[in-house]
DNA sequence: CGTCCGCTTGAATAGTGTCAAGGTGGGTGG
DNA sequence: CCACCCACCTTGACACTATTCAAGCGGACG
């Protein structure tokens, strides 16, 4: 079986929403304590290794996934089997929202693999539902996750998809530089082929752009962490 | 000053949404027709004339438009000032959806032009604030139509703005076929220069693709209507 | 009737993909 | 511990695609 189809997760503990040290991003912050005490199924709280698999697209599914650190890449397959990077979600993320949609039919219409380590709580619908039923609170703030979906895409067609190849590279370095440094600014490296099927190119195209970077000085990278000025 | 930037919309009526031909087609189809008997502000009905402006990128504003019939261009303006067709969005698509974040600062983040002769309703966001905390089950209508946003960014990511041009081409004038045409089969005519900054391409480029295919007999134009094959 | 705008076409050029070959580094098994 | 292997990255040559610049055409409209 192929490596990167296999499903790469650890149990790391049934999550305690009530004392979670990162509730305040998720979408439970708008929750109160006591709404975690009556909850018909348990949300997970799992870890994802590097290419770890959450779902792959058309698959059925019932859990939707809250990013509480790291990034995880959105894939959809085209015409042609081509895989698409349609965009990179990180730390407050809600994933497989397309579950809630009757048109769905229980399947999830991306694929989503962890981008370098994933921490996450898996929640299952049937507790989504029920907590959007009894603190409709929640559903701004579903909705708010939905939104920046859209807000995403957006970016990926204006900035990472469109124009000149140098351009798409820059401006996909400079996100992950912005987005997904550390405190030093440095960020873990995406391999070619990743960056390849987020900016719409040729792996050798994109190794020669950043070849180029490397050589300007502008991207450094060492022991699989990268700065970019 | 720039008649692309006039705003070119015509009062129609107010809606009288309790007795709407096309109402089962919109958010409002969930509610029922009590709902509309003491709203805060009118929902107007109006429509917009070919290349009329809903509104503009970064423009203040307090209204979500219901599309009753037409198509609507999305239109995100990048780094360069280099203007880019997001996505078409068409009947029973709500737009300016982003107002109703708090991060969105009471600001449009794309631009809506009428792609075509639009009919919509204008719905004030007081209004819409209001009937989502009277009926809930308006939540998830709203949702479906933010989800159906990523959706159609996903389509325009792997079909419109990736791969050869031919075949962007192609998919373009497919989605044009597949979802605007009358019973004909025939759609309206989109500019070159509209075409273009949907594909991410010039329009010189795109002429010439359009010149093959309808050398090639598949795509047939007249008087300002098309079909594909 | 003249102007403007959108479309078309040609030619030169730059950009990008493809194919091929070779390098590098990390991991595995002897 | 070392040799090997494999996945990934790099580089070159070449073909092809798309952009740019330039010129011209035609219809819509004042």
């Amino acid at each position: 079986m192929n490596r990167a189809h296999c499903t790469d997760a650890n149990w790391v503990e049934r999550s305690d929403c009530r004392h979670c040290a990162v509730r305040q991003f998720s979408i439970f912050s708008v929750l109160p304590e006591e709404a975690f005490s009556a909850i018909p199924e348990p949300i997970d709280h799992l870890t994802y290794s590097k290419q770890g698999r959450l779902y792959s697209q058309g698959e059925p599914g019932e859990y939707v996934f809250s990013i509480r650190s790291g990034w995880v890449k959105l894939v959809v397959g085209d015409a042609d089997g081509v895989e698409h990077i349609v965009r990179l979600v990180g730390p407050g993320g809600l994933l497989g929202l397309e579950l809630l949609l009757s048109s769905a039919d229980g399947r999830y219409s991306r694929a989503a693999v962890a981008h370098g380590e994933v921490d996450l709580c898996r929640i299952p619908l049937s507790t989504l539902r029920e907590l959007e039923l009894k603190h409709p609170e929640l559903y701004p703030a579903v909705f708010q996750r939905c939104s920046e979906q859209a807000r995403l895409a957006d970016e990926v067609i204006v900035s990472f998809v469109s124009g000149a190849l140098h351009t798409r590279v820059e401006h996909a370095l400079a996100f992950l530089a912005r987005e997904t440094a550390d405190q030093h600014g440095q960020f873990s490296k995406m391999s070619d082929a990743d960056m390849a099927a987020w900016v719409g190119a040729s792996v050798e195209s994109v190794s020669r752009e950043l070849a180029a970077l490397k050589r300007q000085g502008r991207l450094q990278c060492a022991d699989g962490r990268c700065t970019f000025v």
